[in-house]
DNA sequence: ATAGGGTGCTAACAGTGCCG
DNA sequence: CGGCACTGTTAGCACCCTAT
């Protein structure tokens, strides 16, 4: 385990058990587990009963963050902890809301093991800890480089230039994010000009942890209002150059949902569009519409459908329960087995 | 063997946004 | 509003591979 996420640990223990006076003690992974848990078990004493939880470590959360802790299988028997830097207030009480126990090393914490019962918000992140820097490969231009990378697995043996005119990427930045990618193990070269990404999902859940608070305010956003909410239902959205995301895009291919909010990526203002059904641009409006960042071609697009993994982390940011089940759907049939080349 | 272009890589530069 | 940090681009260099 790295060093940075022990420390994190340790910290995190030290601070609950200050905090709380409750006994905390961590306990590093124990052979018997493997590496399901590799970060290993806390222990907490309370009165005379004792819990051990599983940790999962992040070091920032966000609402995805949390959306994909919720949905992240369990082995039977353990309870999980998530263990992070800081939770900010609003974070914290999402995660208490949804049921995900978590601590940072703020001393803030939700625990809830009746008859113990643990939530604390609301502390400050310490002064002396500075957030830690985010990687390229989870800024802009690197989560544009990914993102083609997962949809186009056969995209990883091109050379640099042309990663670089497909994505919209300056050739120099592909290599910062091919480095990084490597660096953290998600991709080894294979000599003879081949390289593989490894961890394909692993490398796809981090993306949209990322794109949400990364990319996603920088495409131009605009927001819209319609007045009657079905406006969108008989709409060919492709006649407008354009795709639905989100929540439509996922009601069009689960039948699931009702939507609510909607997102739709266009490269140009669709003013046809917007004319004729009455769209009115307000700060405050549910209708979404922002440039697309990819330049491939995909499966649904000529349904007018958003790549599915774009659909899937506009859910998950959403931190809503039925989007975040409708989501998990969409992960299940679309996103979970990286050699299907159908996407 | 050699020329030439393609490829990976790097460091300096420029644009951006953030914070006081 | 101005300085500062940081991200991303540009330009150029060295090392291949390939065709003649």
């Amino acid at each position: 385990m790295e060093q940075q996420t022990k420390n994190l640990i340790v910290g995190a223990v030290e601070t609950l058990a200050q905090a709380t006076g409750i006994k905390v003690v961590y306990k590093a992974n124990v052979p018997k587990t493997g590496n399901v848990y590799p970060d290993g078990f806390v222990r907490i004493d309370y009165k005379n009963m004792h819990w051990d939880f599983a940790i999962q470590t992040k070091v920032r959360v966000t609402r995805a963050t949390v959306a994909i802790e919720k949905t992240q299988p369990t082995l039977p028997g353990h309870d999980r902890i998530l263990v992070t830097e800081y939770a900010t207030p609003p974070m914290a009480d999402l995660m208490r809301q949804i049921g995900l126990l978590f601590m940072d090393t703020a001393g803030n914490a939700y625990i809830n093991k009746p008859p113990l019962y643990i939530f604390i918000k609301g502390n400050k992140r310490p002064e002396n800890l500075k957030p830690a820097p985010i990687k390229r490969l989870f800024k802009p231009a690197g989560l544009k480089v990914v993102f083609a990378l997962l949809n186009n697995p056969q995209m990883v043996d091109w050379p640099y230039r042309q990663v670089a005119a497909v994505t919209d990427v300056a050739l120099g930045t592909v290599d910062w994010i091919f480095r990084d990618l490597k660096e953290m193990g998600f991709l080894v070269e294979m000599g003879g000009r081949k390289r593989k990404i490894t961890n394909p999902l692993p490398l796809l859940k981090r993306w949209v942890e990322a794109y949400p608070e990364q990319l996603r305010p920088k495409l131009g956003i605009e927001r819209f209002k319609a007045d009657d909410p079905n406006w969108w239902k008989n709409v060919d959205i492709a006649d407008y150059n354009a795709c639905w995301g989100g929540e439509v895009a996922a009601a069009k291919i689960t039948k699931q949902l009702k939507p609510e909010k909607v997102i739709i990526y266009a490269p140009e203002p669709p003013g046809k569009l917007i004319i004729e059904k009455k769209l009115r641009k307000t700060a405050t409006g549910d209708i979404e519409i922002l440039k697309p960042f990819w330049k491939f071609d995909h499966k649904l697009i000529h349904l007018g459908i958003a790549p599915p993994l774009l659909i899937y982390a506009d859910l998950m940011a959403t931190g809503d329960d039925r989007n975040i089940e409708t989501a998990e759907i969409i992960y299940d049939n679309y996103l979970a087995q990286p050699d299907r080349h159908d996407r």
